[in-house]
DNA sequence: TAGTTTAGATGATTTAAACTCATCTACAAG
DNA sequence: CTTGTAGATGAGTTTAAATCATCTAAACTA
């Protein structure tokens, strides 16, 4: 590429471009925010470079020549390729866009949004929920899943297990009383289940005396604890923010590691700066 | 155009092109006469600017990120295009290309080139013969045709005709002796016939001694009559350099004018500094 | 393995392209 | 006829682009 063009101005062949398309040296220089004489002086020099003529001047008019006009559509059809790709770059540049879980979102990415935003000015976060395959090249996807299913690099949590209860009702009778559990059921039934019999044989407990009510996200048995003044095996992940607002509290029980865990498919391939920025952010906040 | 990417450096995208395309800085500078340090700078500048990795540093080896290629491929499609309207346009701007009739050609123009050389020698000239219609808009096209179809802002000589013989001989005695006469027939019968009947009114001649001998170019008739030391009716543009060199001679009789003419389809739309400099050169080289 | 070569990185300095300013012309509008 | 305006041009200023000098670290070679 460039033989003989080497040399030929990319700035003088922009503005002739603009003042192509627009008919006008004046709104080619609004366009470019430059002033009508630095459009002059590059449409000029580029006509003597090329050794053509690529606009009539009649008085203070002017058109484009016949060879003004197949080289307005080559570099008009050029430039707005270029021009496409960078604003495509430029938007994710400039942004994060996050597609999860519901529950992820109004538990985890939501409620810490602003503080992200007030750490990294400079980068807008955008969230949205949903399981699909997203085309779109950059849009990071936080799934939840099976750890055995998703590549080490690509997990940001391990999720781990505990039992939540509203905050101020008193530590449950494990062995006494009839217990009410809220738990969840995936929809999405090849994903191992809440790893509540572990949980009962870490805590020591057979459990016979309980009760599960089940829901398909994890969400809402946290919000019926807290509404109902009851107890909720959910990840400690979600509980998190819940636990440090006194809104849930914690007993003496001890939490259990799972196999479900929040992954990013393809994290390595996110590499706009913003992007790691938020990916970092996200694996720290997570794990800390 | 150019919303946020008005200020993105185009000489910062094209090292960064360059780059990708080849994968090396190093080539890049070769490619664009710059130094590896500036394409250095430009692409870090770039990926500031953009905020986004471009490319990976691997040591000293580099590869495109996911972004990069992306940024690359519409980059180059962008950039090809730029430049292949500007090595069309600049050819354009360098040479002038001519198709005319072969007589034209032999007669006139190729005779010729070596004077539009020498007084303008940035420009090559390039001759070539046919009549199709050809469809690259930078080829000039003279036509030899009908006054009246021309238009007349088309027209570059009108055509003048006259009896012309071998340089020496003796002049003809129009009215005594048996006269042999080349001429030309035309292959396109559309066109007005030499007007051989209105020079030899003009002249007072009858004519009913002369016995006529026709070829379908009139190089043929002029190069026949310099070798059988004979006579032959032909264009006065044709013949007039063979006249200064003293290879054929003009007699008493008297040119007329016809309806045959050299033209220029469209002459207007060329407007390349070269075509306009040949036009106006060949214009009064036929008119002097 | 040690020495040499080489591609890319970085900061400072220099160069040249790009830009604005001031003034002008000539046409369009009122 | 006067005023307004788009483009042209030369001079001066600013800034982007380039080179220079030096560095690092990886690849190559003896």
């Amino acid at each position: 590429m460039w033989g003989l063009s080497l040399q030929v101005s990319l700035q003088a062949l922009k503005a002739f471009e603009s003042a192509a398309r627009q008919g006008s040296f004046k709104l080619a220089a609004e366009e470019l925010s430059l002033t009508p004489t630095a459009i002059s002086h590059h449409i000029s020099n580029l006509e003597s470079r090329l050794n053509v003529n690529l606009f009539h001047r009649l008085g203070r008019r002017i058109s484009l020549t016949g060879t003004g006009i197949r080289l307005a559509k080559a570099t008009s059809d050029g430039f707005r390729k270029i021009d496409s790709a960078l604003e495509e770059v430029m938007k994710a540049g400039s942004s994060v866009r996050v597609t999860t879980t519901s529950s992820f979102a109004a538990m985890v990415l939501i409620p810490s949004q602003h503080e992200f935003e007030q750490a990294n000015p400079d980068i807008s976060m955008e969230i949205s929920t949903g399981e699909s395959v997203d085309s779109q090249s950059y849009i990071i996807p936080i799934r939840f899943g099976d750890v055995s299913v998703a590549e080490d690099a690509d997990v940001i949590k391990s999720e781990s297990f505990n039992v939540f209860g509203t905050y101020g009702m008193a530590p449950p009778s494990w062995s006494n009383e009839p217990i009410t559990l809220f738990t969840t059921e995936w929809k999405n039934q090849s994903l191992p289940a809440p790893p509540l019999a572990a949980w009962l044989e870490k805590n020591g407990l057979d459990g016979s005396n309980i009760k599960l009510k089940k829901f398909d996200q994890e969400l809402f048995g946290i919000q019926q604890a807290m509404t109902e003044n009851g107890l909720v095996f959910c990840s400690t992940t979600l509980s998190k923010r819940l636990l440090k607002s006194n809104l849930l509290q914690q007993f003496e029980t001890r939490s259990v590691k799972s196999d479900l865990c929040y992954y990013v498919p393809n994290k390595h391939s996110f590499e706009t700066r913003s992007a790691i920025r938020f990916l970092n952010w996200i694996e720290y906040m997570l794990n800390q």
